[in-house]
DNA sequence: CCGGTCATGTAATCGGTTACATGATTCG
DNA sequence: CGAATCATGTAACCGATTACATGACCGG
């Protein structure tokens, strides 16, 4: 009950669009999952040697040299199956920067709006990444069967990118206003501004 | 240098608004940070002592009856900024709702129509639950010099959860032209349809 | 030959959850 | 009085990361 581990999920999913060696497998994850997935070499080589013995994947070539590609098995492919289907594990949430702006009173103002700008710099990169992400989606001629899906996962890491922007420009506003009424109330030594 | 738990900035970020239990400290973190935080009694008992051991908070009233509330000390609010000041740590994401989706393939249409449906649901209770929220914050009289800083995070929950919302359908619509096409190549026996 | 990348693995550690144990208080 | 809630704490466990060790291979 208690090993329904998600990354058994990530590694035979993974295996089942190609044969990939462990390292491979990480780097793949990071690139086309990263926005929505991690896993490190520590979870990923011993998942791989359990599935070995399961029967669950197969090495390709064995040893260091001639580096050992696996693949999934028929029967790691019912397994993957089986894993798909079971509910989805709810996350706890556990996000620094919400965490930060709640208690942005102790903060003050300016601090707070360079968190969110700084937030707002990351989401345009991650945009920035999904476009070119769907274009090489896009583009690829090989799993055909497989790109509609991976076009829904880039779907929602563009929407969530986007609600980020947008709402950083909201908080950044309301950030400002608050600067504005603070300083009202307690003005600044005077600056010679011209 | 390991040692910046996030636990300690939740549990003296709360205690800076106003004194609590340790039980009634996860309770406000359920309900008022629950859409960005999470803490569990594990986690907040211990932390508690520590602290107290630290100086940085202290018991108001001992011992279970009359039941001992903590409140922040001069020292555990300076610690408290030193903590807020720190770069947000990245988070991992584990998103298992996208990761069943982006091996959608070997679970079909269907299934990944009601995974993306239930989640809409979800993030429509998610958007309810967030404007009462607002409504409550904004009528509240007291923490007038904090509640700025909530809202901006009240109105992340509602961008991300609105983003969400626009997401799901965009992929009900994806998945539901791709059931259509699957059924074109391979048709169904016929049913009596009047 | 040297530095970078590819590749495989293990051990220590950690942050965090779950489950359990215990008991006070409150309210119907 | 009994059930629900408030309240405090601990121990076991677990998934996961980090750091470390090792070495092949390739290009300049």
């Amino acid at each position: 009950m208690g090993r329904v581990s998600q990354t058994e999920t990530a590694v035979l999913g993974g295996l089942s669009v190609q044969p990939m060696t462990g390292y491979a497998l990480r780097e793949a994850i990071r690139e086309v999952l990263g926005h929505f997935w991690s896993e490190s070499f520590g979870q990923i080589y011993p998942t791989l040697a359990e599935l070995e013995r399961a029967g669950h994947v197969q090495r390709l070539g064995s040893g260091r040299t001639d580096a050992s590609r696996f693949a999934i098995t028929p029967s790691g492919t019912a397994r993957l199956k089986q894993l798909l289907a079971q509910p989805v594990q709810p996350v706890r949430p556990r996000n620094g920067l919400l965490l930060r702006l709640f208690f942005g009173r102790q903060l003050g103002p300016a601090a707070c709006r360079s968190l969110v700008q700084e937030a707002k710099a990351e989401a345009e990169r991650a945009l920035a990444r999904y476009r070119t992400l769907r274009q090489e989606l896009q583009e690829e001629q090989e799993h055909a069967e497989d790109r509609p899906y991976w076009l829904l996962t880039v779907a929602a890491g563009e929407h969530s990118a986007r609600a980020a922007i947008d709402w950083a420009d909201e908080a950044l506003g309301a950030l400002d206003e608050l600067d504005r009424s603070r300083q009202r109330s307690h003005p600044p030594k005077e600056r010679s501004t011209g």
